[in-house]
RNA sequence: GUGGUCGUAGCUCAGCUCGGUUAGAGCGCCAGGUUGUGGCCCUGGAGGUCGGGGGUUCAAGUCCCCUCGGUCACCCCA
């Protein structure tokens, strides 16, 4: 007997329906993109470890969920993307594109990590990302893609989290008082909360454990300990989400997982899925990340947004069903020879969506086909049309009658029937 | 990585507590009722190594152990 297989854990296989609204979802974020000047990049899946290493040593994602390739020549030290910002910022830094670089792009990425609903070890994300500028207006301009993106599709539970994480003197000031009060409390603290500590003071005000709770409240906050520059910058960026009335929550806690975040830090939670896994999507600025990939020192800015959450999110928001067949016209045929053949080709070629059955079935079953396929009309060949020249013409969705139409004018025929059940 | 929980037709689930003929239902699928017509209805059919392996027993879907997978919480993130 044959083993049987199943898709790898932590990876699922995404048949229709919803592998088209996923379809759907990447085209519509794709022309959002576009309109606000942004064109695509396609990185590679895999890069050298060290481009990841740089989203931050101290970070889970390199700790301990990278996907390590395994080179023919042994030494080699490749992994799969855990993400694409790295990528991207390796991109800048090889070709030098003129700025500001306005880019998206939309693709799996890999993390070795236990899997959950909405957590994959292969998940997908869309994302914007805007190099050479640290305008505020650009930080604006990036949440702003998303937000408009999350309305168009009919999410209206999302809400967004702003924060600050400062740089320079300002966050090496915050660390340090970060350091003293966890120091003074550290006793009080989970016992994860402690290890985490010693990793990054910052990601202990992430702790989610009810122990925790208190002590991080009463933690000290980086909005206090701007510098003047980033002050300001925070201020411009509140006033244009302001301008553009998109509210927003101030959340000091917010410090994002990643390393390489400075100034401005974003996440985007529905209110529609559980808490644990409520963000949707994410990002911030990244002021250094390009230098550090050996680039020049460029400002950088953007996002990603979770696909698969999303659409979590849209299916609890009862939104952004998948699309409707883009089959118009089933033929269905009873004699033998070529005609369902050429028929359906010749719809095809006119731009008119045409299926058929196979196998030689009965009509019966035929029709039972023709009406799942979802077309709006039947296309049917019996011997009394071949016959007769003609083809019966038969509305599968509307009370109309069937009707005999010549073989010859059938695209015209089918194209105006069409016409006339467009709703 | 840690802990909990679940795994029976393609899908949703009964049966397991208390081991005992050929493991069921609904939906879906196929065919027929209707020798030229889908949806509604009726009838029939196909489809299961009860996630996998081992153990206890005269006998295991049912009890025990291991393992794989889903799911939930933590960690962390999309």
């Amino acid at each position: 007997m044959a083993d049987t297989f199943q898709a790898p854990r932590g990876t699922r296989d995404i048949l229709a329906p919803e592998s088209e609204r996923w379809h759907v979802l990447v085209a519509r974020f794709a022309h959002a993109a576009r309109q606000a000047g942004y064109r695509p990049v396609i990185p590679p899946m895999f890069e050298d470890l060290a481009v990841f290493q740089r989203v931050g040593e101290s970070t889970d994602v390199v700790r301990k969920e990278m996907f390590l390739l395994e080179a023919r020549d042994g030494d080699a030290r490749q992994a799969l993307r855990p993400e694409q910002t790295a990528s991207v910022c390796r991109m800048f830094a090889q070709h030098r594109p003129a700025t500001p670089w306005k880019v998206f792009y939309s693709g799996s990425n890999f993390r070795y990590e236990r899997p959950q609903k909405g957590r994959y070890r292969q998940f997908d994300q869309v994302g914007a990302e805007v190099l050479g500028t640290d305008d505020p207006d650009v930080d604006v301009e990036i949440i702003a893609l998303a937000w408009r993106f999350f309305e168009q599709i009919g999410l209206r539970q999302v809400s967004l989290q702003l924060n600050s994480l400062g740089d320079g003197e300002g966050r090496a000031n915050y660390l340090a008082s970060l350091r003293e009060y966890f120091g003074v409390h550290v006793g009080a603290l989970s016992a994860q909360s402690r290890e985490t500590l010693s990793i990054n003071p910052l990601r202990v005000l992430d702790s989610k454990r009810p122990e925790d709770g208190e002590i991080v409240a009463g933690a000290p906050r980086m909005v206090d300990h701007l510098s003047p520059q980033d002050r300001a910058h925070f201020d411009g960026v509140r006033a244009g989400l302001d301008a553009l009335h998109i509210p927003y929550e101030l959340t000091p806690r917010l410090v994002r997982g990643l390393d390489y975040y400075t100034r401005t830090t974003f996440e985007f939670a529905s209110a529609a899925l559980d808490a644990a896994q409520n963000a949707v999507g994410g990002g911030g600025r990244y002021d250094g990340l390009v230098a550090d990939l050996g680039g020049p020192g460029v400002a950088g800015v953007g996002f990603a947004l979770g696909v698969d959450r999303i659409l979590l999110a849209c299916d609890a928001e009862e939104t952004f069903g998948p699309p409707p067949s883009a089959v118009d016209v089933f033929v269905v045929s009873t004699v033998a020879g070529t005609d369902a053949l050429e028929l359906t080709a010749e719809l095809r070629a006119a731009g008119i969506g045409a299926d058929r059955a196979f196998d030689s079935r009965s009509m019966k079953s035929q029709m039972k086909a023709a009406d799942r396929s979802g077309a709006r009309l039947a296309l049917i060949v019996g011997s009394q049309e071949l016959e007769s020249g003609n083809v019966m013409l038969r509305p599968l969705r509307a009370d109309t009658h069937q009707q005999l139409v010549p073989r010859v004018e059938v695209v015209a025929r089918v194209r105006a029937a069409l016409d006339a059940t467009e709703s």
